[in-house]
DNA sequence: TGGTGTTTAGG
DNA sequence: CTAAACACC
């Protein structure tokens, strides 16, 4: 038997790789990564440095992984609507596999592989801990709270099974095929400058990191996850996102190292959050550009460029959303917490549809990934599924002063603000004047005051989304009677 | 996994 | 006077 095992960007590892396990197993095994030319791209690649970046280091992990236990990673220019088709005729495979791609853009790809293959094509499970759709509300639905899937999700996790192990060696490329592949290209080649500040892709110093997080942070996981200025939480969210880290190697190794402690239970959920946006978009995947609950649709957010660029740019002139903002940028990685707390700013405060905030996340972000994404801007946005109520609105303010106490946080990403005071450096505009002297901080010079008041902001966006939901619902009570 | 203005218990 | 409790957004 000879297995094609297509590699697609997601499960990017040779451990608790099933479909490759299968293929060893059944005989000749061809790994196969096909390489577009239109996302590879020097103008494309440039529009997602650091998740292209972290992307090209995996390949070359997994490149070398492979070749180092016997076998090979073909990677082959083309649409692999496309490669794939024409080289399992041509290399006489008898069946192609490879891992469900549960997000809307990789099952729609599935769907017309499968269309064009002559031979089986046989998706294995595995992006998430339970396959997507099987966990359903006693009326045979989707579940629309948290908590209900949770606990739907707590009665099957048993059932997960052990991890597989890295194989030692792997069957040699069969004889005789031949094809016309490409290098794994680089940074350079693609001409982004390589960030070193991004996580190390691949799966060894994913290992590693896991490893690390195990020993240290993991442990007081419940209390450390939601501090700014400490390495509290995994850090493992590219790794997750490119697989090179199977999600069941990270729930059962929590699991082994840290039992049922508070701690563990409190990451494992952040993993059933996964589990729960990877859910609902496969129910829903119209949910990458619409809002989950109807009566957001049309929501009247504004289009204020200079607000947005100052949000970009991280130069709001409120500290924790401005070091946010220039985490994003620098690292390709941005603290949970600080995460929410941009969000919450730029929708509520500056009134800007979360869609926006969403896809510049997407373009910079190394662990970019649509479900969670989409699921985190719109729960913060508050149209989301179980989303947060719209009437939570963070204060920047206070947000900084209690997940960041000391202005740690804040003075790495936002060094003009390095020598203020933790009594005022989250709110430097009500600095004294010797204060801002002592700490060489002149207002709209050296660090901007803020673009918006947040106590105006805020109420401005509860009377604007009061009135809206109050009328859609008026709306479609209307329609209904 | 909030914030804010107001009320109330307790010093 | 402060802090907890509460209602509301």
């Amino acid at each position: 038997m000879r297995t094609l095992v297509w590699y697609r960007g997601k499960d990017l590892r040779i451990a608790d790789h099933a479909p490759l396990r299968d293929a060893a197993a059944g005989g000749e095994v061809i790994a196969l990564f096909v390489l577009d030319p239109y996302f590879f791209a020097p103008e494309r690649a440039r529009e997602l440095p650091h998740r292209m970046q972290v992307l090209l280091d995996s390949l070359r992990a997994l490149e070398a992984n492979l070749a180092q236990r016997g076998s090979r990673l073909w990677v082959i220019a083309g649409k692999s609507t496309e490669v794939v088709p024409r080289l399992a005729a041509r290399w006489k495979v008898d069946r192609v596999v490879a891992h469900r791609w549960v997000e809307p853009f990789g099952r729609e790809r599935d769907r017309r592989v499968r269309e064009a293959l002559r031979v089986r094509f046989e998706l294995y499970e595995g992006e998430t801990l339970v396959p997507p759709g099987t966990l359903r509300t006693g009326a045979g639905k989707p579940y629309s709270v948290f908590t209900a899937f949770a606990r739907a999700f707590a009665a099957t996790a048993s059932e997960l099974g052990k991890p597989l192990a890295a194989p030692k060696v792997l069957p040699p490329p069969p004889e005789g095929i031949s094809a016309k592949t490409v290098a794994i290209p680089t940074c350079e080649s693609l001409g982004i400058a390589p960030n070193g500040n991004l996580v190390q892709g691949g799966e060894r110093a994913a290992r590693a990191r896991l490893k690390h997080f195990l020993e240290g942070p993991a442990r007081e996981y419940d209390v450390g996850r939601d501090q700014l200025d400490r390495a509290g939480t995994s850090r493992l969210s590219a790794d997750i996102k490119f697989g090179t880290l199977s999600i069941r190697t990270v729930w059962t190794e929590v699991q082994r190292a840290l039992g049922r402690s508070k701690a563990a239970k409190s990451f494992l959920n952040e993993l059933v959050w996964r589990e729960f946006a990877y859910s609902t978009l496969w129910d829903r995947p119209e949910l990458l550009t619409k809002p989950f609950r109807p009566e957001f649709e049309g929501f009247p957010w504004g289009c204020d460029e200079a607000l947005w660029s100052a949000w970009v740019s991280g130069t709001t002139g409120y500290p924790v959303v401005d070091a946010s903002a220039r985490q994003l940028l620098g690292e390709g990685f941005v603290h949970n917490r600080a995460r929410m707390i941009s969000a919450s700013f730029l929708t509520k405060d500056l009134l800007i549809d979360y869609r926006r905030g969403e896809a510049h996340y997407m373009k910079y972000l190394a662990d970019g990934d649509w479900a969670n994404n989409n699921a985190g801007w719109q729960w913060c946005a508050g149209c989301g599924c179980d989303a947060q109520p719209y009437f939570r609105v963070f204060n920047p303010v206070s947000q900084g002063e209690k997940f960041d106490p000391n202005g740690d946080y804040v003075r790495r990403w936002v060094p003009e603000l390095a020598r203020m005071p933790a009594k005022f450096i989250h709110r430097p505009w009500e600095a004294p004047d010797a204060v801002l002297r002592a700490a060489g901080v002149r207002l709209d010079r050296d660090y901007p005051r803020p673009v918006v008041q947040h106590a105006g902001a805020r109420n401005r966006f509860l009377a604007l989304a009061q009135e809206h939901l109050a009328a859609t619902k008026r709306a479609t009570r209307d329609d209904r009677g």
